[in-house]
DNA sequence: ATGGTTGTGTTACAA
């Protein structure tokens, strides 16, 4: 079996402490990490290879920045999000590990909304629509996992009112996720958990994590021959609630070593 | 109470 999570850590620096504990605790086969905010020099990769990982980093200062870890050897590492050779964004790093491709990503939060941030939101969901529909071709099993800054319906929101015209949760943001979805992927947490809540993401103001204010925006999309191995997946609720918290906690999935 | 917090890095911006 193998174990992927997602988890935009906020900070790699600040998050090691909280990272290092959930990795002995969770013991994730492979994990997939945003917002690491340091470029690939600076990552403190150290203390994860003592942990037996094998790291691939796409880092950038201050902002953004993606990473693969993985117990298993990291093969053929792509960096960047094919379709705009301009965009200078670290927001998606994709790799070979294990027995499944797996791929980091980054979605731009797109506020505010409608304006150059929302326009560059979309235009990036459209180039991962395409690159997910090159992946399919291939038949083999991946895993796009990642901060999605997306809330695919209104089971995924506390407030849906209050957020109906937020980047995240705009009917257009939707139509364009639910678009890569129809590309044939399953979303491994809504697949076992159809219900709605619980969430992935609380905001750090106004006690939203003691409310339990949150947002389901952290997704692991799996390709067909991965969805066949899908046997459990869930929110792992308790590293948002420790000293110095990530404002997300992570999500994650386990694939069986076979399809059906 | 039109608020609140965190991180980066320089006092503004992103989330």
């Amino acid at each position: 079996m193998t174990k992927i999570a997602t988890w935009n850590v906020n900070s790699i620096r600040v998050r090691m402490p909280r990272l290092l504990e959930w990795l002995g605790e969770a013991n994730p086969d492979v994990v997939l990490l945003q917002e690491i905010k340091v470029v690939d020099d600076a990552f403190p990769g150290e203390d994860i290879e003592s942990l037996g990982y094998n790291l691939a980093v796409h880092g950038q200062k201050t902002y953004n920045g993606v990473a693969i870890l993985s117990k298993h050897p990291i093969e053929d590492v792509q960096t960047g999000l094919p379709g705009d050779d301009t965009d200078e964004q670290a927001r998606y790093i994709e790799a070979f590990t294990g027995n499944v491709r797996v791929a980091s990503i980054y979605l731009p939060n797109g506020n505010p909304a409608p304006g150059e941030k929302y326009d560059y939101k979309l235009r990036w969901m459209e180039r991962l629509y395409y690159h997910a529909a090159d992946l399919m071709n291939n038949d083999e099993a991946f895993v796009l996992g990642g901060d999605y800054n997306v809330c695919p319906t209104d089971a995924d929101v506390y407030n849906p009112e209050g957020w109906a015209d937020d980047a995240l949760c705009l009917p257009e943001t939707r139509n364009k996720f639910r678009a890569i979805v129809n590309l044939g992927l399953t979303n491994a947490f809504r697949a076992l958990h159809p219900d709605p809540g619980p969430y992935s993401y609380w905001d750090y103001t106004a006690g939203a994590w003691q409310k339990d204010f949150g947002l389901l925006i952290d997704h692991l999309l799996l390709s067909p021959q991965a969805a066949d191995r899908l046997t459990e997946s869930g929110i792992d609720r308790k590293p948002r609630g420790r000293e110095k918290p990530s404002d997300h906690t992570p999500v994650w999935c386990v694939l069986s070593d076979e399809g059906h």
